[in-house]
DNA sequence: TGTGAATTTGAAAGCGGTTTTCGTTTTCGT
DNA sequence: ACGAAAACGAAAACCGCTTTCAAATTCACA
C-alpha cells in the first residue's frame, strides 16, 4: 500500500550530467534551454524532454530551485542554504537579476506573517523594479 | 514630425464594452479569456483578439493594470488611486490573490532604494507564500 | 449626410515554452 | 544476464498570447 509510481526511482546518466551543469554553474541561474545548450556544447546527446523531466525532478528533491522570471521563463539554480532567506530582483528594463538578503526584508515578512496572516515564501516571490544603473538612465532621459 | 501612428485613435465599440466589463468587475482580477467570456455571455460578439488589444491598450493608457501571476497568467484589474502602492498577495496553495497596504512594505521599500540601489515597482511585484486558510490546514496534515 | 482614408476587427496561422505520447532503450534487482 | 519497471527522446499536442491580412468600422471633413 506504500507505493508511489511517482518519478525519480532510477538514477540515470542526464540526471549525473544535468545536476553537474548546475552543480558548475555556481548558483547561476540558466533556463532548460540553456542547460540543454552546455550539454550539446559539451558533446552530451541528452534531450530537451529530458531536461525538462530532471530539471522537475531535480527541484522537487530539493537540489534546485525554480524561478519563474517575467519576460524570461523558468530558471534553475543551485538550492543553497542562504536560499531559503534570500529575493530575487529583477530588472524590468535590462532584466539584470540580482539576489537580496537582508535583515529588514526578514523583519516585515515576519510582520506580514503577524499582522496579515500571510506567510511569503521567499523563493518563489521575486521583486520587480529598476536597478541602478537602468534608473540613471531613465533620469538622463528624463532631463536630457 | 510628431505622428504616433501607436494604437487608441479611434474609440470603438469594443473598447466601451471591455472598458465597461472592467468597471464593472470592481476592482477583481480578470483574465483576457474571462472578459471574453462575459462578453459573450451577455451576447456580445467581440473577439478574443481584439479582447487582448484593448486590454493592452486600456493598460498603456493607464485605465487597467495588469498583473502576471504564476500559474494563472496575466489579469486586468482597475487601476484605482490606491493602486500605485499596494501589493499582490498570492497564495500557492489555493491561488487567492490579495491585496497588501501597509506602512511597514513602503518603509523597506525605502530601505532598499536607499541602501540597496534597487526601486521596486508595487504594481509589478508579487508576494507568493500560503494565506491563513491553507497555513492551518497544513498544520493539520503535519499533524493528524 | 456622404465619402474615403486611416484604423480596428477577427479568424486563422504563428510562436515560444512546456508537457504528453508512445515505441525504444536503459537501469537495476534477482 | 534476464526481465520488469522506469527513463529516454522525437514528434505531436498544448497553452497563452501575438501577428497577419482581408473585410468592416470609425471619423474628419467636404
Amino acid at each position: 500500500m506504500q507505493e508511489k509510481k511517482e518519478r525519480g526511482d532510477y538514477k540515470t546518466r542526464a540526471y549525473f550530467l544535468i545536476k553537474d551543469v548546475l552543480r558548475e554553474a555556481n548558483g547561476k541561474h540558466l533556463r532548460a534551454d540553456e542547460v540543454y545548450d552546455i550539454l550539446k556544447a559539451s558533446g552530451e546527446r541528452v534531450g530537451l524532454t529530458t531536461v525538462y523531466r530532471q530539471l522537475s525532478r531535480l527541484t522537487e528533491e530539493g537540489f534546485l530551485r525554480r524561478s519563474s522570471v517575467e519576460g524570461v521563463g523558468n530558471c534553475y539554480s543551485l538550492f543553497g542554504p542562504h536560499c531559503a532567506e534570500h529575493y530575487h530582483l529583477v530588472c524590468t528594463d535590462c532584466g539584470a537579476l540580482s539576489h537580496l538578503s537582508c535583515d529588514h526584508v526578514e523583519e516585515l515578512i515576519h510582520h506580514i506573517a503577524a499582522k496579515h496572516g500571510f506567510t511569503v515564501t521567499p523563493e518563489k516571490t521575486t521583486l520587480y523594479g529598476l536597478c541602478s544603473a537602468c534608473q540613471r538612465l531613465a533620469k538622463r532621459k528624463d532631463a536630457p
